[in-house]
DNA sequence: AAACCACACAACCGCCGCCGG
DNA sequence: TCCGGCGGCGGTTGTGTGGTT
């Protein structure tokens, strides 16, 4: 695609040089001019992007040069789908700071806050749409918080005791292609998980590491048979080694790449098997089990005339299934219901 | 096979804060 | 102190791709 812009108006806007009128570039760059950034950068660093944008003869702006170095090109980025781990830690992070999507990714090692945000909107704010509420209503940060964070959790552990038995039984051609879930190593990054709630205390703590090991056993309230009591066990919940040599690649790629010129120098590096929708986590008849002292606020989920509960829509017929139906059926309505796990409810 | 649609994501835009002259 | 350049950030858009009808 040539697609280019004449700039010369003279306003403030960094993208814009006086002293010539340039013909830059827009649109998805071309092989070429990757390559070209990818040099000037490895002899020259990267930095003071206009300057470097006009010195590597790029008819880029800096800023578009820097965009593309850092989601890009750059060779720690990480590409392939959100993990089960990434997922939950976007959840909780967005949940303590809301959109501020560089800060989150700082603790996704190799994911840019583009990429983040992408996900973000594409596969959370879809899904609340899909449940006719607004993506920063309590009734969602319920729905995250109590059904779908959960569920995650509880494939993340599925995907562990598969990892367990895969090392058990190394000959299962099946099931050894369908985890990313690997083994604790050295520079693990240990993160406390706390529910949202506690988002404010100082509780959370993420350190940077090449691992991420989540701990899912403090004051949220339940513990996992995986836990320790010590709070950080590493026998409980382990990411991805983001980078090991099997998930670390120079320059990424994608399905969807719109530059169809740049596979040769990309590697795909996708996987696919722990991607887990949104309805996928909800729909799970042990969703709630991980909660035994939640207190869950359905009220505020205005049960009987919220938009969501709507047997004529599908996203109700899936959401409440019998089992939670039956729950709900238990608790006989009232105010701000609490939830006796203990009870067998 | 073609048209249509939904999705994913690369790239752009505008705004803002920082910093140096 | 002011001003302009720059980098960073969040919001938005454009488009390629794959799935469905």
């Amino acid at each position: 695609m040539d697609v280019k812009r004449r700039v010369n108006n003279g306003n403030s806007d960094d993208d814009n040089n006086n002293e010539e009128e340039m013909d830059l570039r827009r649109g998805p760059w071309t092989v070429d001019e990757d390559l070209t950034l990818i040099n000037y950068i490895a002899n020259h660093g990267e930095g003071r992007w206009n300057s470097l944008a006009r010195s590597a003869g790029l008819k880029r702006t800096g800023k578009s040069c820097r965009l593309r170095w850092l989601n890009y090109l750059r060779p720690d980025v990480r590409r392939g789908n959100i993990t089960l781990e990434e997922q939950l830690l976007i959840l909780e992070l967005h949940a303590r700071w809301g959109n501020r999507w560089s800060k989150i990714a700082q603790y996704l090692p190799g994911r840019t806050d583009n990429e983040i945000k992408n996900y973000w909107r594409t596969r959370v704010q879809k899904h609340a749409k899909q449940l006719k509420c607004d993506v920063n209503s309590k009734q969602f940060k319920d729905t995250m918080r109590f059904l779908w964070m959960p569920r995650l959790v509880e494939r993340i552990q599925a995907a562990a005791a598969a990892s367990t038995a895969i090392a058990a039984a190394p000959d299962s051609p099946t099931l050894s292609a369908t985890t990313s879930v690997t083994t604790v190593n050295n520079n693990t990054t240990t993160i406390p998980y706390n529910n949202y709630d506690n988002l404010n205390n100082n509780n959370f703590e993420v350190h940077s590491g090449n691992n991420i090991h989540m701990n899912m056993s403090n004051n949220f309230g339940y513990a996992t048979p995986e836990n320790s009591s010590t709070g950080t066990s590493s026998d409980s919940f382990v990411t991805q080694d983001y980078y090991n040599n099997n998930n670390v690649h120079h320059v990424g790629n994608n399905n969807n790449n719109n530059n169809p010129n740049s596979d040769f120098y990309h590697q795909q590096q996708g996987n696919n098997n722990n991607q887990v929708s949104f309805m996928d986590c909800i729909t799970s008849p042990s969703s709630m089990s991980l909660f035994p002292h939640q207190e869950m606020d359905f009220q505020a989920m205005e049960l009987p005339n919220t938009p969501w509960i709507n047997n004529n829509h599908t996203t109700f017929s899936n959401f409440w299934n019998d089992e939670n139906m039956l729950l709900l059926q238990g608790l006989g309505g009232g105010d701000n219901v609490r939830i006796d796990w203990e009870k067998g409810i």
